[in-house]
DNA sequence: TTAAGACTGATACGCAGTCTCAATTTGATA
DNA sequence: TATCAAATTGAGACTGCGTATCAGTCTTAA
């Protein structure tokens, strides 16, 4: 965790940005929370902890350190970004529950593959990319079984 | 094209919406537009066409159409949608670049089917998918040789 | 003709995110 | 430690895409 946050601070020096303290903040909390946040929920998480921070600052972090890699941001629903930390941790997509939510990670090395081939089609040089599957998790689909017995 | 008018027309129907004029100039215009257009390219072509329709109806169209598939809408830049009409094409998927903005669309059997591995894995249901590769196009991607010229 | 219901358009509103700018903090230097 | 230029912070104004509201208009079928 502390390994993190350093990977974090040597990338902002690199940049000349400094990891001041309300950085820190927003970072740690970030690092502290599982799972995909808003930064409206890093936010109160702050104020609730007793550690605010302002809007500004948290979302300038946020988009600094997305720049990095370190962190990555998705936009699910409508127009509303969640990050998670990536520190450590190996590339993988997502999917979305339309119905509860739900956001399930997958990582599938032959479509990472078959993206190369597609961008060298075109000779594109890609930098980042979003693959997003949306649909219903294994709780929210119907099931079929209950489907037939009913007709 | 006015084969896709007419698809669209059916789907409306079929959901219990008229096809009234100020929505047919809307679509009209969508189809007759090659390419990836914004809401608001929509609502300009048609002011400047003497045809305007007012920027609700224009947003709501589009959102019913979006609905059935014969137009699609994706969000490249930020949070800025553009559509696109399906009416008779098959599915595809974008390169986008972030120098110039260009969008390149590409269509990989493979890769849709790994999805439908990745999704069965996961018992998902999945419904539609968002994927975008983000990069530099051919043009706006630094020359490697110029590069090893200059050291 | 009349009336119920769908649709339109002007505009107010919501909301995620950005910008502004005075006040504060940082950290390099004397 | 004192000083100062540069970077950062935070409160709140602002932006921009999209949605909600609602009075007035258009359809359509008695
Ligand atoms: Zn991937
Ligand atoms: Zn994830
Ligand atoms: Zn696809
Ligand atoms: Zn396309």
């Amino acid at each position: 965790m502390a390994e993190q946050l350093k990977s974090i601070e040597e990338f902002m020096k690199s940049r000349g940005f400094k990891l001041t303290r309300p950085r820190r903040r927003v970072v740690e909390k970030l690092l502290a929370v599982k799972g995909h946040v808003t930064a409206d929920d890093l936010i109160d998480l702050l104020r609730k902890g007793g550690t605010p921070v302002s809007r500004a600052t948290v979302y300038r972090t946020l988009g600094i350190v997305s720049q990095s890699g370190l962190i990555d941001g998705h936009d699910f629903q409508g127009g509303k970004k969640v990050y998670e930390p990536m520190v450590g941790r190996a590339h993988h997509d997502h999917l979305f529950c339309i119905s509860c939510g739900k956001v399930i990670e997958f990582s599938e090395e032959a479509i990472e593959r078959l993206q190369d081939l597609v961008v060298a089609r075109y000779r594109f040089t890609p930098v980042y990319h979003s693959h997003k599957i949306f649909g219903y998790c294994e709780t929210c689909t119907p099931k079929p079984a209950l489907k037939a017995r009913r007709s």
